[in-house]
RNA sequence: GUCCCAGUAGCUCAGCAGGAUAGAGCAACGGCCUUCUAAGCCGUCGGUCAGGGGUUCGAAUCCCUUCUGGGACGCCA
């Protein structure tokens, strides 16, 4: 059964009353359920599929559309119905359409599309959590402006949202770092080189490792330490994390991304043996070979590994003890962790862990999972050294707006925030153009192309119509006050109408899916149709009426796609 | 070996809350700038929706199965 919609423009609910009406003993929800969009314009813009109403009707569906064809009563938003290969196909009228999406667009401004169902409720979002002393490559870039999108969305349909960036600002690697500077590093090299250099310890480390097994030991007993607070180990840690902090707020100024919270793993130290304690009082914990677990073979899943024989606690006591605290901290409707797929596992594991704890709430936790980049086929490693780091990525795509700004539009004024805002926008909106769990084949050629499909396509048909307003002297939220709708009805015209009606929709839809490509296609959509009609239509012309109603288009389609962009994370640039 | 995910045009992907003729972008080729920004628009070419079974009035979409690719599978995260 289709999910019914809640749209500010809704025909479909519309026109189910309007069938139901003439139908005996059929509700409209029932018959909203079933209406869809033809695909074509010219059979319809709305149709109801008769299949199944032959059944209950008893009747072939051609005639019940034919019937219904010729039975309904005439409607103030529909013009007139078809019936053809069992479908009761119905056209609006075009005038009234028009009116209805422009003024629902241009009353509600900035908050077209937006809700509140998730008034009351609270969201807790974990994503990007790069690790500590790792460079920020473009396999983080996923979590990062996906888990934004989704605060995004989520805080534009109501919900108060708590975006938390998981730092991965503990465990054993540190106690390779630690070994690694030890032997080999130099206190004024980390200073100049920071991550990068702190990545060559870890990649020597992890050479050096396959001749010398020992060293993990040594890493090992490094990471005991710290964890038992011994002050060398710690001011070593805090260092490392310094670096690393200066460098992913570089970042994410540049990405505009921001956090609620910066609590990372090391934040739940103190809160991990309370959890051990809980799970050895409900029975969970289980003692093998000298390590402590949770056994889900009942689930059909491997043991959750919660205490190591050295008695260091692993991932799962941390995200375990994570969500205990932000259960108790936020009282969360949902939690969502925005990491790839390969985790799946992982995640399973302690969401049941959590459940036999006998939180009611296990169910309100969610995995997002997207897939992995690989650099044209070849996997990234940061061992080993072979990864496309991000702030290379970025400057590359904003060198090439700025190149392209140079030769196309020499007299821009500030060229440098819009090539950054077209730069990184070609990245993120290409990070979410796909369903997150496809994994992405990353490729210089494709990632720099700003045609078609982009980030840039979808900003500079923003900036395009944006200069035509400024020309036609249209101030913000002026427009549209007196336009005659019925010179709206050409084809174009009518499609980018029914791309904004839509819009409200794809918002939604978004967010139930936890999906943020629904917007990035459909912002892709408006600007299809809307190119197309600037193409086709002029709208700066000399006939008032007709200008003042183009300009009432054009200025609800800026509206959406600026809302939209918002959504995803991109900047709308006035001019490019 | 077990479990999870993916397989749609040469390439990258939409569509997978079952509906009419499977859509975009890139690439290739051909058009459109004295007119609102050509990062644009129009057209041509391009498909046994991985294979096989099943459910249904109707399957790219749901179920089973095979194949291919990716991932995970106790002391990393």
């Amino acid at each position: 059964m289709k999910r019914s919609n809640n749209t500010m423009i809704d025909t479909k609910s519309m026109m189910a009353e309007w069938v139901a009406s003439a139908l005996e003993g059929v509700d409209a929800a029932a018959i909203e359920a079933m209406t869809e969009v033809p695909p074509s314009p010219d059979m319809g813009d709305l149709s109801l599929p008769c299949f199944k109403l032959s059944k209950t009707l008893r009747k072939a569906p051609q005639q019940i559309a034919e019937e219904l064809a010729k039975a309904l009563p005439s409607h103030p938003a529909f013009a007139r119905t078809t019936a053809a290969a069992g479908y009761l196909n119905v056209f609006y009228d075009k005038r009234a359409f028009a009116e209805t999406v422009l003024s629902a667009v241009l009353q509600a401004g900035e908050r077209f599309g937006a809700g509140s169902i998730g008034a009351g409720k609270t969201i807790v979002i974990d994503f990007s959590s790069p690790n500590i002393a790792k460079p920020f490559h473009v396999g983080h870039l996923r979590s990062t402006v996906i888990g934004n999108a989704l605060y995004r969305i989520h805080r534009f349909l109501g919900y108060d949202c708590v975006g938390i960036n998981h730092l991965g600002d503990w465990g054993t690697q540190f106690g390779k770092l630690i070994t690694a500077y030890k032997l080999w590093g130099d206190e004024r090299q980390v200073e100049e080189g920071g991550i990068e250099e702190l990545m060559r310890l870890y990649v020597k480390f992890h050479e050096e490792a396959e001749a010398r097994p020992e060293l993990e030991d040594e890493a090992r007993a490094w990471f005991v330490k710290l964890e038992r607070g011994d002050d060398e180990s710690l001011a070593l840690w805090r260092w490392f994390k310094e670096i690393s902090y200066k460098e992913f707020n570089r970042i994410y100024n540049l990405l505009g991304v921001a956090f609620d919270s910066d609590a990372g793993e090391s934040f739940y130290n103190d809160k991990m043996g309370a959890v051990v304690e809980e799970l050895k009082e409900k029975g969970l914990l289980e003692e093998d070979q000298g390590a402590y677990l949770v056994r889900l073979d009942a689930y059909n899943m491997a043991p959750a590994l919660i205490l190591k024989k050295d008695g260091a606690t692993l991932y799962h006591t941390r995200d375990i003890a994570a969500a205990l605290y932000r259960h108790k901290t936020y009282a969360f409707d949902k939690a969502i962790y925005v990491t790839d797929y390969a985790q799946n596992l992982h995640f399973q594991q302690w969401f049941k862990v959590i459940s036999l704890m006998g939180c009611d709430w296990a169910d309100r936790l969610i995995h997002v999972q997207f897939g992995r980049v690989n650099l044209e086929g070849v996997k990234f490693s940061t061992r080993k050294g072979n990864v496309v780091l991000l702030e290379e990525l970025l400057r590359q795509a904003i060198d090439k707006t700025r190149d392209i700004i140079d030769s196309k539009n020499p007299s821009l004024e500030n060229k440098d925030e819009v090539a950054r805002q077209v730069g990184v926008g070609a990245i993120v909106f290409n990070d979410l153009s796909n369903n997150r769990i496809k994994d992405i084949s990353f490729s210089w050629k494709d990632v720099l192309n700003f045609e078609g499909e982009s980030g840039p396509y979808v900003q500079y048909t923003y900036a395009r119509a944006r200069s035509v307003l400024r020309k036609a002297g249209v101030a913000d939220g002026a427009a549209g006050a007196g336009f005659d709708p019925s010179l709206l009805e050409n084809a174009e015209a009518q499609q980018v109408l029914k791309e904004l009606a839509t819009f409200p929709d794809k918002v939604r839809l978004a967010m139930e899916k936890l999906e943020p490509s629904v917007i990035s296609r459909h912002l892709i959509d408006i600007a299809q149709s809307f190119n197309r009609f600037y193409h086709e239509c002029p709208i700066l012309v000399e006939d008032a009426a007709l200008r003042a109603a183009r300009l009432a288009l054009v200025q609800a389609m800026c509206g959406v796609l600026r809302i939209g962009l918002g959504l995803i994370g991109l900047q709308a640039p006035e001019q490019i």
